[in-house]
DNA sequence: TACTAAGCGAGACGGTACGTCGCGTCTTCTT
DNA sequence: AAGAAGACGCGACGTACCGTCTCGCTTAGTA
């Protein structure tokens, strides 16, 4: 046993099934309703759970949200595969896959508070993270190979590839990306370019 | 005297500066804070009005804010130029010039109604519409002259030439794209495509 | 008109109804319970008030128990009677009269208040004082009518004659004292003295 | 080793100085502020206790406060002196001295609940009883000794020599009986009557 | 010129949720 | 088994907004 292990602070400690409970009301709560339905009242109903064991572990509203988000954090981003088209089209599945309906509302709550919170703003990044690093792999791959073009402006690609699935998930952009196939649309649209070939 | 003009209820008429003073003080209050922190004993505060007069013209917060969310529509889209990626150049810095500071911070705020409510996704849509179906235009015009390829997918090209913007805008996306350059950067990226040229 | 008269603070103005409502409301709950078991929220609840109305008039339970029981202030002491014997009597079944089962109590509740608080305490006089009065003024007349020892101590004498009263109203004193014929009983024995004829 | 001795629970014995802490800490905060005041809470941690170690000895507020009354219940009441007059003047100093300023202030608090929970009625009177129960002793032995009137209202009397400095203790009743000489003033206008000699 | 009718700022109304605190119980480890 | 510590579900605290409702006053058109 190590000393971190006995270090312990004395008293009854805290209850491992509240803090699930309380999380997962939060994320139901959310897929229900606005943000501001949210009410730490409902949560603690939803979750059996009086008001104080919230409040004694999150400091409010906000960083309950937060955490609830976090918890959302799916799995390690995805391993690649074999050409750069296969990969992209997989990792944008991901996203999809990952991000299921409720994930969705979970966070187009949050694009409010990411404007203004840093925190909430390191908060996004870090859940993002991982699956935008594994397209740049992909993509700086596929430069080193000769897939892609040597001037390859990464980051802007990063963002014109996520874009047009975000745009869908939070904003509904137009009926006609609802669509399963779209992540080989905009790949194939972005591979390619829009330019006429010469 | 019109017929249109004598139709006119009785008593005393609302006052206009009411109605500007509102809306001026929703915009100013929701660039300050939250939605959550826009009261409507603040909006009628700072705009020096009784709460009723506010009820009197909108039924809540949900239609007070879409209505100032559509007085800061800006001036028709814009008339194309002359090469495609110069219009596309133009239309997304349109976009930014429109979209200044505080009306970012407004439809950020407004992201996760558009998931939820019908009305404040039809306004959203009513509201970038415009945008978009010059893009269209632009891209069509593009097809036809053979600028573009002839099987282009439109809706994809133009949520993937929008979306680095917006998610920038609202989200934050990359402090890289965080550039007065970016509609250039953007638009030579996707015209151009990422593949390597054959 | 006056111009006093004329002086009104503008808005709706405050709720009579709710006012008594409120007070009714305290004494009932006084009545049926302690101090502590008189809640704001019961309080509210009972009158059928919201509780910022009632935060809005008191500054918290101290102040509206007080209140409450000013309202309970009954009718102007008494006038007086024939010979110092009836007069005694009468104002000590005044007492008892004014004093109903629910004014007991309430009053009882106040006991510790009075000890702490000097705004109670000078509540509590003014109070009791109109009744105290009345009987000096009846112990005075008595000495100048020669009814009564010259010397007499007349703060002592009042004392005297209210203690058992109060004792057995806020004390329950002893079972013997619980009888209709107090007055008669306590008057009799502090008039003639408790010595033995000489 | 005695069989008496013997008989003794298992495991750790209960603390001695846990008692006197709690009851120390409650009649300190009693003797400070309001009954509401006093909160459980309050008295563990100026006892150094934890809650349970109360709870595992009274079962609330109530009878917690009720002992620590109990605790203040005097020596035995007194005994008798020469003369009636000094004997009842010794039995009211004797109610001033034990009743010190925080007795006082504690009683004050318990006269609510004596109106109600008959638990505390019955504590009360056993407070006072032997108090009560050595003045009327005195009495009658002053009827026996012909001292006092033959037909005297023993229990009317025992309350009209008790009540004046009970009223001054528990609702200062009056300044000008702020006063050490109070027993005197009160046993000699008592014993002499207020009527004029005839 | 008066009358009618609606709008106006102000603010009280019955409610609901806030975040805190105390209740009496429980669960942990230590003595 | 009792101890200190402190988390637990519960419910009251006093505050802030909600959306509605009076108030007395103003501002028009109509009589």
């Amino acid at each position: 046993m190590t000393a971190a292990a006995s270090t312990r602070s004395p008293g009854r400690p805290r209850s491992v099934r509240a803090d699930e409970a309380i999380i997962e009301a939060v994320l139901a709560l959310l897929a229900e309703g606005t943000l501001e339905a949210l009410t730490m009242e409902a949560v603690a109903a939803r979750a059996g759970v009086g008001k104080a064991t919230i409040y004694r572990r999150w400091s409010g509203k906000e960083a309950l949200v937060a955490d609830a988000l976090r918890s959302l954090k799916g799995p390690p981003p995805v391993p690649a595969g074999r050409s750069v088209r296969e990969d992209l089209v997989a990792l944008l599945r991901h996203g999809i896959r990952k991000r299921d309906q409720r994930t969705a509302r979970v966070m187009s709550c949050l694009v409010p508070e990411v404007r203004r919170s840093p925190e909430h703003q390191r908060l996004y990044q870090s859940l993002v993270e991982p699956q935008r690093e594994a397209m740049r792999q992909v993509l700086r791959r596929g430069v080193r190979s000769g897939e892609l073009r040597a001037d390859l402006d990464i980051e802007v690609a990063v963002a014109v590839l996520n874009g047009p699935q975000l745009l869908q998930k939070m904003l509904r952009w137009h009926p006609d990306l609802d669509d399963d196939s779209l992540p080989e649309r905009v790949v194939d649209t972005v591979l390619a370019g829009l330019a006429a070939a010469t």
